[in-house]
Parts: C-alpha cells; structure tokens; sequence
RNA sequence: GGGUGUUUAGCUCAGUUGGAAGAGCGUUGCCCUUACAAGGCAAAGGUCGUGGGUUCAAGUCCCUCAACACCCA
C-alpha cells in the first residue's frame, strides 16, 4: 500500500466496476426501500446543493441495500422548459437562425439532438459523487410512458373540472414571451423612484396625491383607493377622479388593504398590472385595462402618443407630461423589490392571459389531512408548519407555459374558439363526435415543469400501467430535499400521488439545510462565491478557479473584486480531496438548521480522516498479512484490550443505526469519526503493538483476529458516506477477517451484539488510560522530552491497583515510556517527585535531574486550586436543606461520592506539595 | 404587517426526559516515537444574546426585550 492515501487512484475504477456488476438494481424480494431522486435539470451541472442531497440519499440508500432490502434509488432528469429551450436557442442564435425558422417540429428535433449529446453531464457528476443510482432504469419527463402519465393526469383532471382555462394575472417575461412560475422569479431590492402624482377630482373640486413606483401603469388605472379609518380621505370616498393624460373617470374607493402609512396613503390602481391592485379590482368589480403587449411596450388602450413605447420609455414621457400638466408633485428616491425573470434577467410583469390552470383547493385538503394523520412526516417535524401555512392559503396552479420544448397541453380549438380536450385529435374527435369539416387546432402551450415532476413517484414507476415495480415501490419511503422546493414540487408530488395512486408518494420528507459559503452567503455566480464540487474532488489551480469565476458574468464590472476574494481565500487554489472527503463533509454537517455553511477546512479535515484509516489499515495489514488471524479452529485468547474495543464497536454500531433512523447523519459522522480515531487508533491500534510483539502466540492470535475484525466492521460501518476508500480497504481486509464476497457494498451493515460489552473492561481500561494520562501529562507540563523513558514509584494503592499494574506492566511501560515500575510501601519515604493520581494510586516521578521543583510547586498548586474551586461549589450544594430533602437519592449519592474523592485528592495533593516544600 | 427560525470556545457547530459545558478547525508548547508530520503527546480558551420567572437544580421549560436570517404579503 501506498504510505499515503490517494483518491484518484481508486475512485473512477471502484465506480465503474459497481456499475458494470449492475450492483445498484433492487435485488431480492425482502422488504422493499425506495428513494426518488428530484430529478435535477438536465441542462443542468452539479451543483453544491446537489452533491448535498444526493450525498445524503446514497448514504441512506446503501445503508438500506446493506440492510438486505430490496432496494431502488430512481434516477432521472426532468426537461427543464425554458432553460432548454434556451440552451438550443442559442446554439442555433449562433448561426442566426431563431426557433421560428425552423418551425415547431424541427426545433422539438434539433432538442432531441443536443439532449442526446449533452443531456447525460449531469448524470456523469453524479457518478463521481458515488451515487448508487439505478441507472439501467433511468427516466426523463420528455419519455414516452412519462409522457403519457402527464396526458393522462391532465384529461382525468379536466373531465373532473379540476382543470380549467381562464384569464388571471401571471408573471410574465416580457423576453421570454412565457409565464414563468414564482419559483423562476428573483426578487431583488433595487434603487428606484418613489413618484408622487396629482390627481385632481373630476368636479374640479380640488385633487389627491398618489404615491407610485411605476407611474407608467397609471394609464391602466382604473381607481384609486385609500382606506376606510382614514380620516384624510374618508370624506371624498365614491368621488371621481379625472385621470390625468387619458378621457378616463375612475372612482375613489376604500379597501383595509391599503396602507395609510405609505406615502400619501392614496394608492392607484391598476388591477390589470399588479398583483395587489388585482386582488383590489376583483373586490370591488374594478375594470382590468391591460395596456402592454407581450413585450412590454404599451398597446392601444393608452393615448396615441403612448403606443409602442417600452414601458420604462413610456415611464419617462408620462413622468415629464404630467410635470409640464403641473401633476407631478414630489420624486423620492425608493428601493423596491424588482422581479426579474432568473433565466432572462429581464423585469417580469404581472400580465393578464388566457392561462390552464389546476383547481387546487380540492386536492389540497387530502394532502393537508395526510400530514395531520401522520401518514406522511416531515423531519425536522417543524416543517409541516410550513407545509400547513402554504398549503391553507393556497392558489389555483398557472400550468401552461408559452414555449414549445415540454408536454404540449392535448387540447384542440375549433374555429369558434370552444376547447375539446383528449389523448390526440383522432380520440378528441371521436370522443366529441366531430366530424372531418370541423377545423381543429391544437394548443400550442406546454405544460409547466413541475407540472410533469408532480408525477415522477409514480410516473417513474410505469403508471398508468399497474407495473410489478409501481406495485413494489409505490409508496416510496422518503423523500429528501431542500425546504425552498416544499411548496412547487413536495406539496404537488402529495396532491397528485393521493389523488392518483391513492396513497402518499413518500411517508417521510426529510428537509435538509441550504448549502451556503464560509461567510453564510448564498453561493451564485455573480457574488463570485461558488464551488463546483469536483473541483472540491478533483482539486483546481488558482489560475483556472480565478478564471472560471470571473467569465461569463452578468456585471462583467464584478470581475476584480471577485479575483481578489478568491486569490486571498485560496492562494494555493483548491487541493485534490477526493469524492469520500467531500461525503464525510456534507454527512457531519447535515445537522438540523437551515443554513449550512461550508467550509473547506472541514473538507481538508476529512481528508486527514481517510489517510488516518488508511494508514491504520496499513498497519493492521503490516502486523496480520500471512500471519494468523485465528480463521482456524486454534486456540485464541482476547486481551482487556481485545475485549475493550469489541465492546466500544458494538456501541459504535448501535449509534451508527440510531443516527441513520433518526436522520442524525451529523451525529452519525461524528460518532464514527471518534470512535476510529480516538477509541481505535489513538488507544487500540497502541494497546495490540506491546501485545503482538511480548503476549504468548494464543495471545497474539486473538489480537490479530482482533485488528482485522474491529477494521473490516468499522469499513462497514463507514461505507454509506465513503464507499470509495471503504471497498479499496474492504477488499484487502475481509479475507484477513474470514468474510468473503465480490464488494462491501452488499455486505450487511454491522448489527451490535450489546452482550459482547463488558463494563468490568471498560472501567479497566478507563483506568489504564487514566494511568497513562497522568504520566503523559507531567512529562508534558515538566518539558521531558516524550521520548526519554522514565522510572516511576507506586505508592498506596489497593490490591487491585497492583493487580493491574501487573497485568498490564508492558501496555503501561509502553504507552507511558516508563524505563522501570517499583512499589513504595505507604510508611516509606519517597524521593522528591512529581505526582499523579489515579484515584488513590499515587503515580510518582523522581525529580532528581529531571524536573524543576518550583515548577511542580506550581503545578500542583493549579491543580488543587481547581480542585477547591470545584467542592466550594459540591458543599454549598450538599448543605443546602432544600437540595438534600428534594433532588433525587441517585443524585444526592453522585455528588457526595464526587466530594469524597476530590477531598481524597486534595489531601494527597497537598500532603505532597508539603513534602516538596519541606526538602 | 403576518409567519418560521437562529443566538453556546477565536471560527463552524453538537448538546437526549432539566442533574458535573462538548467536537472539528484554528491557537500555544514539546516531539520526524517503524501505520500515519494529511502525524503524535499535551495545554489554553465559554457570565451558554438580554432581563425576568418556574425548580433543590436551567444551555435545556415559560415570559420580556434585542440582534440576525429566511418565507409570505
């Protein structure tokens, strides 16, 4: 073995082999165990929010496949809409050619095509992630069967009345000429103007001032309102208002919705244009003038002089008529929140469209009542107030998108405009008895999305057909994700899996935390801040990560500042840590909070985890190969030490499947990191060296059985969150314990047998560690070299204290450098020296030569001043009436034992410094 | 404005039914000790955001306030 571990040289191979032996499919007919991947963008690359997620779900699914479960990890990617549709679009912008001179088909070709040869990048990273996916079953929502799930869920939905067309405001990308879902806006605070217009009465009786951050939509206002209790305005409520620039009259109103706070307290409204001022029209049968075109320039509901301007042109022309009309009273400088389009960047407009829309309302209630009942559960549990709030306020779902790349909507217009819908036009015209004359055309929007991915635990699965897998798998166990996705894809997944398979689609969501950067800022290209994880895996010089960072920005003016930041946060640029040092990250911090921030030292840290298993793995196959390891029926006999860590493994096990139950996988990762480096490297790994090379050959044996034992459970152990390392290691160790098989990955994951813990030997060896310690320390604090062995006096110990001492003289000689061990009767007097106790075994060290008096004077002084310190505290405590007559027995017992000794101790101590004083 | 969280060591975070304040990283010493310097041995470092309350006992339960974050409007 290589003396220090390398990811590279094993990752890519272990991987390839796994896959080639088709190890990640279900196998068996045990108890199946189901996780649906989201299926990430398949434009898409790797981000760090999904080697997260994905991280967490291998670690669960390999440790379920251990289980003997018939397991299924669903790969797949969805089609992503617009972002694909863009992706083509520019390709083809390239050789200026747009979608529309190719025609609806062509394009829809020309998709397929770079799907075929791109599509597959994300699914690549993912494999370097060790993601055990069920690739052979691998689905897209542009299939064939998934396809034919969406068409099927929207006929059923629509003949139920479920789904229905109507006009509704909608956010619209004036670019993009689509509606785009509240998820693929960006709100973001940006400088803008707050202006306030005269708006004079129409009987000339005098004017109101409204406040407005678009002044251009009040040529589509068709009221103002102020609220009810304001006393302002209360007298002038039912007055008209002669909008100003146009012929129009509109109303005053009042409505609790307006705030008297906000500049005048007087807002417009233009309920063709605002999301608010939409729900203010609908109250109060407000006209809706839509006064933009699909781009948004103004159409021919505003005066002439308006018409075909761009909205932010036509701000400032009716900014500077209404001044020169003298109505234009203030301009305040005001931020607002813009929303801008997250692929197009351009500012997205609420705009009233013919749209599809899912009548929510009757499928949420089954879905709230499933999380009531507890049929499905969300961890951490408080999310499902999340999901109730959301899911009690909720609105009708905007399911139609004006693009051409997704499920086309399967409804067909005759010429007078009536909608038949059906699988295709020859079913739509027999269902509907329409003859050969009748003109039909087809919709031409597609359906969002989400709208397909609401149906991928089942559509996945072969429905509408009864599949032995949908009959398998269905319901899936759980489903883990990000809480920003619970409204558009978690809360649909539950509203069309019980509406259509009858049951939930997963019976736990498991809600992970947002991975953020060192500073706990969102990772975005534009901050400059993102990690790409195989560079985290890979390893990327400074030169290529400041490049990479700094191309292809929206504010190209970022650049320096952004160059700067990742020069000083990485001056060496990013080293080569491997896939497994990346899991064991992402594992300790998925903890329960919804930030996490990531830290490479973390990273780096990990990586020390692997070379530290390494390298104990080399020792252990150093000190076992072609030796015996007590495979045979020969005798063998366990050390304490021996018998002490197979005790501390079977807790370690009972953690691991603890943590992994309830979702812990920070604890997981802790409890499995400390018991490998500091139960089993630090103390075991040193206990067998003394054993292998004195104790007798039956001995020798049973710590060697031992060693190979204790490693091959802990790989084990180890293998869901680094299944890399853990097989390289697995296969040189398994034969040395007697275990056989083609790979770790369908081994059994270890189970404790809690009768193998002794707590006889646990104190035993607490003791010998507490030994040790004191020895280690007065050699730390007194400046002897830790090589220079030394001769240590006993003193007052019981016969127990000697019997140890006897049993384990070449561990203590060993590990605490001891040159010689010699008992003091207790009346003899000692040689000046440093002490240590154990209990009341007194640990001394001669001074003579070695060690300053004073300095031991000082030490023990710190030591018995803690020690005073800490029984001021017990006996105030224990002479406090109210505690003895009140706590617990066990308690009172605890601290009265816990003083007794300090007293001990401090005697000892202080009959000691005495002693020292006095020489 | 409504909702949901967070506040514990220099940094990032754990902390079970209330019963001796923990880890990793960083810092400081000493050591290239035959698995590992990506290491070993040891050490320092905390009024648990504030102010109250309940209790024999509060990081933990209740209330107040403050700061910060996110979601919805």
């Amino acid at each position: 073995m290589e003396k220090t571990y390398n990811p590279h040289s094993i990752e890519q191979l272990w991987y390839q082999t796994w896959e080639d032996q088709g190890y990640f499919a279900p196998q068996g007919s045990s108890q199946p165990y189901c996780i649906m991947i989201p299926p990430p963008n398949v434009t898409g690359t790797l981000h760090m929010g999904h080697s997260f997620q994905d991280t967490l779900m291998d670690l669960l699914i390999r440790y379920h496949r251990m289980q003997g479960e018939n397991t299924l990890w669903q790969a797949g990617t969805d089609h992503a809409g617009i972002a694909t549709q863009m992706v083509v679009e520019r390709q083809l912008a390239a050789q200026q050619i747009t979608r529309h001179d190719l025609g609806r088909e062509a394009f829809m070709q020309k998709v397929w095509e770079w799907k075929a040869k791109s599509g597959g990048h994300i699914t690549q990273q993912l494999r370097r992630m060790g993601s055990s996916l069920d690739w052979a079953t691998e689905r897209f929502t542009m299939d064939e069967g998934l396809s034919r799930a969406v068409r099927e869920v929207f006929i059923r939905l629509y003949e139920e009345g479920l789904i229905y067309r109507g006009k509704r405001l909608v956010n619209w990308d004036p670019v993009l000429h689509t509606a785009v879902s509240d998820l693929e806006v960006v709100s973001q605070e940006e400088n803008g103007s707050l202006w306030h217009l005269r708006y004079p009465f129409a009987d000339g009786s005098g004017s109101l001032d409204v406040a407005t951050t678009r002044p251009e939509t009040m040529l589509g206002d068709t009221a103002v309102a102020v609220h009810p209790d304001d006393t302002r305005y209360q007298p002038w409520i039912g007055k008209l208002i002669a909008l100003p620039l146009t012929e129009r009259l509109i109303p005053i109103i009042a409505d609790d919705h307006v705030d008297p706070a906000f500049g005048s307290g007087c807002v417009k409204v233009t309920p063709a244009h605002d999301f608010n001022d939409y729900a203010i029209g609908q109250r109060h049968q407000l006209p809706m003038i839509n006064i933009f075109t699909i781009d948004a320039k103004l159409n021919d509901n505003v005066p002439v002089a308006y018409r075909g301007l761009d909205r932010l042109v036509a701000r400032r022309k009716v900014v500077e008529d209404l001044k020169i009309a003298g109505l234009l009273v203030d301009i305040k400088p005001h931020k607002s929140m813009i929303p801008r389009g997250d692929r197009s960047h351009a500012i997205i407009e609420p705009f009233l469209t013919d749209q599809w829309y899912v009548k929510v309302a009757p499928l949420a209630g089954p879905a709230i009542q499933a999380v009531e009942e507890g049929r499905i559960r969300f961890i951490p549990d408080n999310w499902s107030k999340t999901y109730f709030e959301w899911m009690r306020n909720i609105e009708d779902w905007c399911i139609s998108r004006q693009i051409w790349w997704g499920h086309q909507i399967p409804a067909w217009y005759d010429e007078t405009g009536k909608e038949y819908v059906g699988y295709d036009e020859t079913h739509v015209r027999h269902k509907y008895e329409l003859p050969e004359s009748v003109l039909l055309t087809r919709d031409p929007d597609v359906l969002d999305t989400w709208f397909s991915s609401a149906l991928w635990p089942f559509s996945t699965l072969g429905w509408p057909d009864q599949t032995k897998r949908l009959q398998t798998f269905y319901p899936t166990n759980v489903l883990v994700t990000g809480f920003d996705i619970i409204f558009f894809w978690v809360a649909r997944m539950i509203m069309m899996g019980l509406k259509f398979m009858g049951d939930v689609p997963f019976r736990e969501v498991y809600i992970h935390g947002l991975i953020r950067d060192h500073e706990g800022q969102k990772m975005s290209k534009s901050k400059g801040n993102v990690l790409d994880p195989l560079d985290i895996i890979d390893g990327i010089d400074l030169e290529t990560l400041v490049k990479k960072r700094t191309t292809g920005l929206m504010q190209p003016e970022m650049a320096p500042n952004i160059e700067k930041a990742t020069r000083s946060q990485y001056p060496q640029g990013i080293s080569n840590f491997g896939t497994d040092a990346l899991r064991f990250t992402f594992t300790a911090l998925a903890s329960t909070g919804r930030d996490i921030r990531f830290d490479l030292g973390r990273t780096e840290g990990y990586r020390n985890f692997c070379n530290k298993l390494w390298n104990a793995t080399r020792y252990v196959l150093m000190t076992t190969e072609a030796k015996d390891t007590g495979l045979t029926s020969a005798e063998v006999e366990l050390s304490l030490a021996d018998r002490w860590i197979i005790g501390k493994l079977q807790e370690v096990e009972q953690q691991a499947v603890q943590h992994i139950q309830n979702y812990r996988f920070d604890l997981l990762a802790q409890a499995l990191y400390e018991f490998t480096w500091n139960e089993y490297c630090d103390w075991y790994l040193e206990f067998s060296k003394p054993l292998l090379q004195e104790a007798t050959e039956v001995q020798q044996r049973g710590t060697r059985r031992t060693l190979v034992r204790v490693l091959e459970v802990l790989l084990r152990l180890l293998h869901p969150i680094m299944p890399f390392i853990t097989e390289e290691l697995w296969q040189k160790v398994a034969p040395l314990a007697g275990k056989s098989g083609p790979t770790i990955m369908l081994q059994p994951y270890p189970q404790a047998q809690l009768d193998k813990i002794d707590a006889t030997v646990l104190t035993e060896v607490e003791w010998l560690k507490q030994f040790i310690l004191g020895v280690r320390r007065i050699r730390a604090e007194m400046d002897i070299s830790p090589g220079k062995p030394l001769p240590i006096l006993l003193q007052n110990g019981t016969s127990e204290d000697q019997r140890k001492v006897q049993d384990h003289e070449n561990i203590l000689c060993r590990l605490a450098r001891l040159e010689s061990l010699q008992w003091l009767e207790a009346d003899v007097n000692a040689p000046q020296s440093a002490i240590a106790l154990v209990g009341d075994l007194r640990i001394l060290i001669p001074l003579a030569g070695l060690i300053d008096k004073d300095a031991e004077l000082k030490r023990l002084d710190k030591e018995m001043e803690k020690l005073r310190k800490m029984l001021q505290g017990l006996t105030t405590k224990l002479e406090n009436p109210n505690f003895t007559s009140r706590a617990p027995k066990e308690i009172i017992e605890r601290e009265q034992q816990r003083v007794t000794e300090m007293k001990a101790s401090l005697q000892q101590l202080e009959a000691q410094a005495e002693k020292i004083r006095a020489m």
